[in-house]
DNA sequence: TTTGACATCATTTTT
DNA sequence: TGATGTCAAA
C-alpha cells in the first residue's frame, strides 16, 4: 500500500513532514487517525525508523489495538508493535521496568478510584475528621488535581477551609507506599518523578525512541505534557495532533489551550490544519460549526472551520417530548422504523446522553421493543463489586500488602471478623497483611483464631497456584467462601445476573492462561480498561455517554435529555468555563453523526427516585433552532413553528404504519419512497423481499410498499 | 463485637 | 435506584 493512497493534500503534507515538532490541528472526522497511521507507515519506509522504536500514544486501548493492527497489515509484519499505546499504560509499563528507582516493588498495585476514595476515607477517619467538612470525594478530586497539574497551591488554597488537608495527603500517600499501590495518578506523576531524579534512566528512555507521537492531544493534561517533553529533550521528533473544540476533559487536569502552547515548549513547531471533514453531511456540520462558534474561549480565532463537500444532507430533527419514557419511546421506534424503511441495520445507531443514568429508561424501552443494545460506560465489567470481590481475594494473595483488597475481604462474606479485629490486626502491621494477622494471632479469642486460620488457608492456597491457573484459583475461592450463597442473599433481585458476570470472570481469567500472560498483566489491563473497550461489533445499538463517544462515528446519531441541568450538566451553571466544555461536549456529540441526527428533550424527567421534574429546554437549542427542524410529539404547541410540526407530521412514517393492504405476489412491481421503484423477489410473514432498482435487494415491512 | 434493619442521602463526565 | 450511615438487638 502507498504511503500516500488516498490522501488529501494537507494530509500529505502532515504524513510527509519531518525536521521539526509538528501540531496537526485536525477538526472532527477530517482522518486524523489515518494521518497518524500513515505517518508511522512513512517512518518505518522512508526514514527508516524501527517500528519499536516508535512511539504513538493514543486515547484509548481501543483505539491503540486498532492503530496497532493497521500498521501490523498495512507494513506487512507478523509482530504487534509495541509501543502504541494509552499513557497510563506506558506509564505502567515503564514504572514496571523501572519501580525499585521510584521505590516500589515491580509487582505494584493499581488501585483504581474507588480502592483511592475508600483510602482517603480511612485516612480521614484515621485522623478522627469530620467528614462533613473533609469529604473524601472533593479531597479525592482535590489530590488529584494537585498530581495532575504538578502545582501544590491548591493545597494551600484549600487549607483555609481544610487545615488539615496536607496531612490527609501525607497519609494517604504513606496508605498508597505501603500498600505497594498507585493510584491513576500517580502512574503518569511516577514516571515524571522517574525521569527528573534519574538523568541515566532518562537518557535510556530518549535513547529507545526515534519518533514520538500523540493522538487526542487538547485532552493531555500538564504530567502527559512533561512525560512529553522529557522523552523528546531537545530532538525535533514528535507529532502532536488534535482540536482544542473536542477537549472535554478539563476536568481530569486537560486544557484547550495546551494544543495551543505547544509551540512555546516545542520551538519550531510547523502547525498544519485539517479542516476538511469526510464524515458528515453539509447540514451536520451547519449546526456543529453553529455550536462552537458561540464559544467564548480566548482561542475563538483559531477555531477549525470544517467542511465538506458531501452537499445537502437530510434534516436535523429537534423533538420535544412530555416525558422521558416518550423520549426513549420515539427513540426506539425511530430506530425500527429506520431499519424497515431504508435498510439501516441497528449498528448503524449511537444514542448519546450526557450521564449514564439516562440510560435506563432507553434500555428500559429497548427491551420491551426487542432492540438489541449495548451500554457503553457506565459501571464498568472490572468494577462491579462480584467481580471486583473474587478479583481483590486474588490481588491480595499476589500482594499481600494490597491493603484495600485485604479489607474488602477479609470479612467478605462475613465471617465475624469486624472492625476492632482488623484494627488489632492493624497495629502489628509491618511488612504485610498476612504477617500482621500471624503476629496479632495470639491476642484473640479462639474463635476468631479459628476464623482467621481459614482465611489465611484460602488465601495460602491462592498464593501458590494463582499465578499458574488463576481461574482455577477464582472457582476455587467461590466455592469455598459460598460466594454464590452470599449474592444469593445480599442480592436476591439479581444474583443470577451477578453470578453470570463471575462466570464471565472465570472465562476471561482462562484466557490469560492461554495467551501466556501473568496474571498481574492481566490486573493491569483491567484497571485500566476503558468503556469503549468493550465496545463491540456486533449488530446492537449502542447507548453511550458522549465523553464515551469521543472518536467513533455512525450514521443515525440520537442526542437525548437536551435539558438545562443535564445537558449542559447543572454542575457547569456557575462556570463559565465549565459551560465552555458542555459546549464543546455538545459539538463532540453532534459531529458524531454521519448522516442522520436527532435530537430530544422531554418536559418531566425522573430524577432519583422516580419523582417527575420539570425541565427546561437546553441552552444550547437556542443556538442551532434556525437549523433543525423543531417539533412537539402528540399535542401541538403554540411555541412550535406549524410549519415545522406539519412537516413532521406529514413525513412521519409512523402515522402511514397501520394502513391495512392486500397481499403482494412475487413479481409484482413495488413502489417504496425512499428506494424507488423495485419488483417482490419473495415474501416471508408481513415482510416482502424487494430488489430495488440502483438500490438492490432489501428486506421491506409490506406496509411501507405500494402498488 | 458484629450484624442486620432502617433511614437518609445524593447523582457528570473517567484513566 | 442504590449506596452509605446509624442504631439497637444478638
Amino acid at each position: 500500500m502507498d504511503i500516500l493512497e488516498g490522501l488529501n493534500e494537507e494530509q500529505k503534507e502532515a504524513v510527509l513532514y519531518f525536521g521539526s515538532p509538528l501540531l496537526v490541528l485536525a477538526g472532527a472526522g477530517s482522518g486524523k487517525t489515518k494521518v497518524i497511521t500513515h505517518k508511522i507507515m512513512f517512518l518505518v519506509k522512508e526514514v527508516g525508523i524501527p517500528l519499536h522504536r516508535i512511539l504513538a500514544i493514543t486515547f484509548t486501548n481501543k483505539a491503540a489495538s486498532e492503530m496497532k493492527g493497521r500498521v501490523r497489515k498495512t507494513l506487512g509484519i507478523d509482530e504487534y508493535p509495541p509501543w502504541i499505546s494509552t499513557f497510563h499504560s506506558i506509564s505502567a509499563k515503564i514504572l514496571r521496568m523501572e519501580a525499585e528507582h521510584i521505590g516500589y516493588a515491580p509487582d505494584f498495585i493499581i488501585y483504581d478510584e474507588e480502592d483511592s476514595k475508600k483510602t482517603i476515607r480511612d485516612v480521614i477517619k484515621e485522623l478522627d475528621l469530620n467528614t462533613d467538612i473533609y469529604k473524601p470525594e472533593k479531597i479525592k478530586q482535590i489530590i488529584s488535581s494537585i498530581k495532575q497539574s504538578l502545582d501544590d497551591t491548591a493545597l494551600e488554597f484549600y487549607s483555609f477551609t481544610m487545615p488539615h488537608l496536607p496531612k490527609i495527603y501525607e497519609k494517604y500517600e504513606e496508605h498508597l507506599a505501603f500498600s505497594n499501590a498507585m493510584d491513576f495518578d500517580d502512574l503518569l506523576l511516577n514516571v515524571v518523578k522517574l525521569f527528573k531524579e534519574n538523568q541515566e534512566i532518562l537518557k535510556q528512555w530518549q535513547n529507545r525512541f526515534d519518533y514520538i507521537l500523540v493522538d487526542e492531544y487538547q485532552d493531555t493534561n500538564k504530567v502527559q505534557h512533561e512525560i512529553l517533553k522529557l522523552i523528546v529533550g531537545d530532538r525535533n521528533c514528535i507529532t502532536v495532533v488534535g482540536d482544542p473544540q473536542q477537549c472535554i476533559y478539563t476536568w481530569r487536569g486537560a486544557n484547550p489551550e495546551n494544543i495551543l502552547e505547544f509551540e512555546q515548549d516545542f520551538p519550531n513547531t510547523k502547525i498544519i490544519k485539517l479542516e476538511r471533514n469526510y464524515r458528515s453531511t453539509e447540514k451536520i456540520l451547519l449546526v456543529a460549526n453553529k455550536v462552537i462558534s458561540r464559544t467564548k474561549g480566548r482561542w475563538k480565532e483559531k477555531v477549525l472551520k470544517l467542511w465538506t463537500d458531501r452537499k445537502g444532507g437530510e434534516d436535523i430533527y429537534l423533538l420535544k417530548l412530555d416525558t422521558d419514557k416518550q423520549e426513549s419511546l420515539f427513540i426506539g421506534k425511530k430506530i425500527q422504523q429506520l431499519i424497515r424503511d431504508e435498510g439501516y441495520s441497528y449498528s448503524d445507531f449511537a444514542v448519546l446522553i450526557r450521564m449514564s443514568y439516562l440510560s435506563r429508561n432507553i434500555e428500559e424501552v429497548f427491551v420491551n421493543l426487542r432492540i438489541p443494545y449495548q451500554i457503553i460506560g457506565g459501571v464498568k465489567f472490572f468494577e462491579r463489586a462480584e467481580v471486583k470481590d473474587i478479583l481483590a481475594y486474588l490481588r491480595f494473595a499476589l500482594q499481600p500488602k494490597d491493603t484495600q483488597a485485604f479489607k474488602r475481604i477479609i470479612n467478605l462474606p462475613s465471617r465475624g471478623i469486624g472492625e476492632k479485629t482488623i484494627q488489632k490486626i492493624q497495629s502489628h502491621y509491618e511488612s504485610d497483611w498476612i504477617q500482621a494477622i500471624n503476629d496479632a494471632y495470639e491476642t484473640f479469642s479462639s474463635k476468631i483464631k479459628m476464623r482467621l486460620q481459614e482465611f489465611l488457608e484460602i488465601i495460602d492456597t491462592v498464593r501458590k497456584y494463582g499465578n499458574k491457573a488463576p481461574s482455577e484459583m477464582a472457582k476455587y475461592i467461590f466455592d469455598t467462601v459460598n460466594y454464590e450463597d452470599y449474592l444469593v442473599s445480599k442480592y436476591p433481585n439479581d444474583w443470577e445476573d451477578r453470578i453470570a458476570n463471575v462466570q464471565e470472570l472465570f472465562n476471561a481469567l482462562k484466557e490469560i492462561e492461554k495467551s501466556g500472560k501473568t496474571f498481574l498483566e492481566f490486573l493491569e489491563e483491567s484497571s485500566l480498561s476503558q468503556a469503549q473497550d468493550n465496545l463491540q461489533n456486533d449488530n446492537s445499538v449502542k447507548i453511550m455517554t458522549v465523553h464515551a463517544s469521543k472518536g467513533l462515528e455512525f450514521p443515525v446519531v440520537f442526542i437525548a435529555g437536551l435539558e438545562d441541568g443535564v445537558f449542559p450538566s447543572g454542575r457547569s451553571f456557575e462556570d463559565i468555563e465549565q459551560m465552555e466544555e458542555e459546549r464543546r461536549l455538545f459539538y463532540v456529540a453532534v459531529t458524531r453523526a454521519k448522516e442522520k441526527l436527532f435530537m430530544t428533550f422531554s418536559k418531566l424527567r425522573a430524577g432519583y427516585g422516580n419523582q417527575l421534574n420539570e425541565t427546561k429546554p437546553s441552552r444550547f437549542i437556542q443556538d442551532i433552532k434556525d437549523h433543525v427542524k423543531t417539533f412537539t410529539a402528540g399535542k401541538k404547541t403554540a411555541k412550535v413553528p406549524e410549519k415545522s410540526a406539519s412537516a413532521y407530521n406529514s413525513s412521519s412514517k409512523t402515522q402511514t404504519f397501520n394502513r391495512t393492504i392486500s397481499d403482494f405476489k412475487v413479481g409484482e412491481l413495488v413502489k417504496h419512497d425512499v428506494f424507488g421503484k423495485g419488483v417482490i423477489k419473495g415474501i416471508e410473514g408481513n415482510k416482502a423481499i424487494v430488489i430495488f432498482e440502483g438500490v438492490g435487494e432489501k428486506k421491506i415491512l409490506k406496509d411501507f410498499l405500494k402498488r
